[in-house]
DNA sequence: CAGGATCCTAGTCGATACTG
DNA sequence: CAGTATCGACTAGGATCCTG
């Protein structure tokens, strides 16, 4: 018990590293742009504030859970807000704040790079699966 | 079996959404650069090529399976070539390619963005935890 | 040194049913 | 209408062992 294993070591560092990964912002950043239905939330909010059924039906591949559950992270995040108009029945707005604004261009460059370099990926991938070494 | 329930009729069209998002090319760079490795590889890359065992030093946080993984995947795509020399022992030399290049502003946009606003998005998390209504 | 093959776990996602 | 709660299927990711 004086020194640590091999195995342990590694699995200490890698715990290290994975904690300052945690922390690290651009990190934080990419895990929620990542996030499948928060580029299409945050793409169909860009327009105009929106009722829960109207992004449910503007994203029709969203189950109800995932459309929830994403919006409340957003929501935590400032990137929008969400008002309830206590009528009968009740009406939930969804509206993208200006910090989830600035957010807008990022998704644009990189939709950007997709369309002008997705051909070259493309024909990458079908040489590397032909086998294709030189 | 003249009509489909509801339920049949909405798993349909999920499925056709979700295979129109797999085809969108915004998404399918956003799945390559959402992976956690991904990012750390190329940005590993940029400074010039790499051995494997260098990279598997420079990120401890990726197993020997994640990295290999990500680095076929990349190699795949295009945005890096693997290089082997057959000596005793054998050599293999990752370097990042001129499209792979390419993503790094990309990266140092969100990095960017990461940087200016993460505190925003920190406030506002607070807030939220709160209980902070108004 | 560089990785392939295998097993296994933990978290994710979706379907379903119920509530104010 | 706008959710919440729960359960099961799936799979990404990690540990481990083994090879050229």
């Amino acid at each position: 018990m004086a020194t640590l294993s091999a195995a342990q070591l590694r699995e200490h560092q890698r715990d290290e590293y994975n904690a300052f990964l945690a922390q690290c912002p651009g990190h934080q950043l990419l895990a929620t742009l990542s996030d499948k239905w928060v580029t299409l939330v945050l793409a169909a909010l860009a327009d105009g504030p929106l009722r829960y059924s109207d992004l449910s039906r503007t994203i029709p591949g969203a189950s109800q859970k995932m459309l929830t559950q994403t919006l409340r992270k957003l929501e935590r995040d400032g990137l929008l807000t969400r008002t309830v108009t206590p009528s009968v029945p009740v009406r939930v707005d969804y509206e993208i704040t200006a910090l989830g604004r600035t957010l807008l261009p990022i998704q644009q460059a990189i939709k950007n790079w997709a369309e002008t370099h997705i051909e070259q990926v493309h024909r990458a991938r079908a040489a590397y699966d032909r086998g294709d070494a030189g």
